[in-house]
DNA sequence: GGAAAATCGTTAGCTTACTATCTATAATCA
DNA sequence: TGATTATAGATAGTAAGCTAACGATTTTCC
């Protein structure tokens, strides 16, 4: 039976889902998502960002993180405070209990890394870096096209 | 500034968004979205399999397929029929609208395989989809050892 | 044959992504 | 200065993923 030939597409749409599953499990217990712990562990870089550029920095639309931070809020493990000079911004800071879990999260964050390259050597998990990350490029071209438009 | 280096994970979610961004692009004025073709072709392949058939070789849940099956059917691409045999189950078919669909998602879906490989050789992207399996199995079956516990 | 277990699909409800639109505020420039 | 334009964030609504729980069947096994 001729086994149909996988696109690109659908690898790249598995590996992302199973490994925010990997991921959730691994956090199930600090009821913490994959997403909320990425958005908090790039706040920990940069405590007192202002939310659109955290949004920019993450990659992602200014109206998703505001939904995030909403649920990160309300378990009390960050805070929006507003900016001193612009009343429109607000910056984020962790709380006590958010600055807590960075630990944690880093060694989760390693953990889905370990499993996801299992055995593969080094120098081929390097390639795949340089590889998706031109690809990544090719895409964000193609959309910054289509952003002008 | 030195830069911080970005996980794994990271480019993996980056890509799988930007094609999902691509591919709706593209589609867009058929009113189709990126997954619900995914759908359409795979069950191209192979009319008339049991709904659950269908989203285990998609990889996803029933009740995920089960809502995206809502929406196709909802207009008018496919249909659901009883099994001659298990009247709980649900055999899927294509509508004569719905196989109409078919060259043109094949063309986008080879437009943003296009896109994506951009000038990467050959090699590279034979290279990179054969890490990128040898990954998604680590992560498979990470998976299915906390699956069975 | 009949009770218990497994299976198919659905409903309900959560998270995370999006677009479009709105309010409030800041910045620009005539 | 004052009118226009731009920006920060929020709201509303949709799609697509998930888990948990349920009804209707079918299968298993005593």
């Amino acid at each position: 039976m001729p086994e149909r030939r996988e696109t690109l597409g659908t690898l790249f749409q598995d590996v992302a889902r199973l490994r925010v599953f990997c991921f959730n499990s691994l956090l199930k217990d600090l009821d913490l998502t994959a997403t909320q712990a990425w958005v908090l562990s790039t706040l920990m870089e940069e405590e007192g960002i202002i939310q659109g550029d955290l949004a920019q920095k993450l990659g992602i639309r200014a109206v998703t993180l505001g939904g995030l931070v909403d649920r990160l809020e309300g378990k009390q493990w960050i805070e929006r405070r507003p900016d001193d000079r612009d009343r429109r911004a607000k910056r984020l800071w962790l709380t006590q209990a958010g600055r807590k879990l960075e630990k944690r999260i880093n060694t989760s964050l390693q953990d889905v890394h370990d499993i996801s390259i299992g055995e593969l050597p080094k120098e081929d998990v390097e390639q795949l870096r340089t590889v998706i990350t031109r690809v990544r490029e090719n895409l964000r071209n193609h959309k910054r096209q289509l952003d002008n438009t």
